[in-house]
DNA sequence: ATGATTTTGGTACTTTAGTATGACACTCCA
DNA sequence: TGGAGTGTCATACTAAAGTACCAAAATCAT
């Protein structure tokens, strides 16, 4: 948030001086006035852009990004979570017990315990309300 | 498409106009420089914010939306695209069937042609898989 | 250090999921 | 009218997934 703050008084104060410098590159009679009102153009409208699309992503990163203080009120563990993110990506529980370098006895303990924690019956109801929870994005 | 590039030159032509009248317009010594380069700023500004917006939420249309050619592609028929959804929401294969008020079999059978046809070997893949081929969206 | 939590793993079992195969009715199109 | 494709359903089977219960480590905070 202080970088945010930072970086528009930054921006506006570059502005202002391209403003006066303009004004007085003019008066000075070495710049044509077509080509300042053309820089002017430009550099707003590049401004115009700058400004939308940080807007933009900010908005984008807020639905999409996921909040870890979600997970901990579920009470998922770190490895629990890795589980669960193996899982929505399709794999069965061996094939996560190999990636993780563990047995699949203690994949299925992982998933059921997810199961209880996100209160569903199977994993592809669990990969659903984690969606909804915004604890996963895909 | 055609709608665009109308709009595009519709916006060049209007900025050109305004590039003009502002430099006549302090010809005829009716304004001043500030005036001018303060309304150009904001214009060209509010361009950018535009032509941001628009390219982004497009952008975001394009990603969001299923098309229906892409499901013909791959050889789904309107009743198994209808199940994947269903799986896609996390339902068993007996809820899927008390939902479509048909048997479990045929849902089995629906749900195995369909995993053939995203060559997935899981439901839960058939789902990352319908999702990156952007035939489902959640 | 010790109690709590996490991570790991096992056995034994039940439930879903998925495959293979065959069959019957319906629709649509050539 | 006779296939091609679709939708339905069944049986029989194999393979995963999930539950229950237990237990030994490793980790971590007080």
């Amino acid at each position: 948030m202080k970088r945010t703050v930072f970086i528009f008084s930054a921006l506006i104060i570059a502005l202002l001086s391209l403003f006066q410098l303009s004004k007085y590159s003019y008066l000075s009679g070495s710049t044509s006035i077509e080509m300042i009102i053309a820089l002017i153009a430009m550099v707003f409208f590049a401004v115009g852009v700058f400004f939308n699309k940080r807007s933009f992503t900010e908005k984008n990163n807020l639905s999409k990004e996921v909040d870890p203080s979600r997970i901990a009120q579920l009470g998922l563990s770190k490895r629990e979570y890795e589980v669960l993110l193996e899982v929505s990506k399709g794999l069965s529980n061996k094939e996560i017990a190999d990636k993780l370098f563990v047995s699949e006895s203690t994949i299925k303990t992982h998933v059921s315990k997810v199961l209880l924690k996100l209160d569903a019956k199977r994993r592809t109801q669990a990969i659903q309300k984690a969606k909804e929870l915004q604890i996963i994005h895909l």
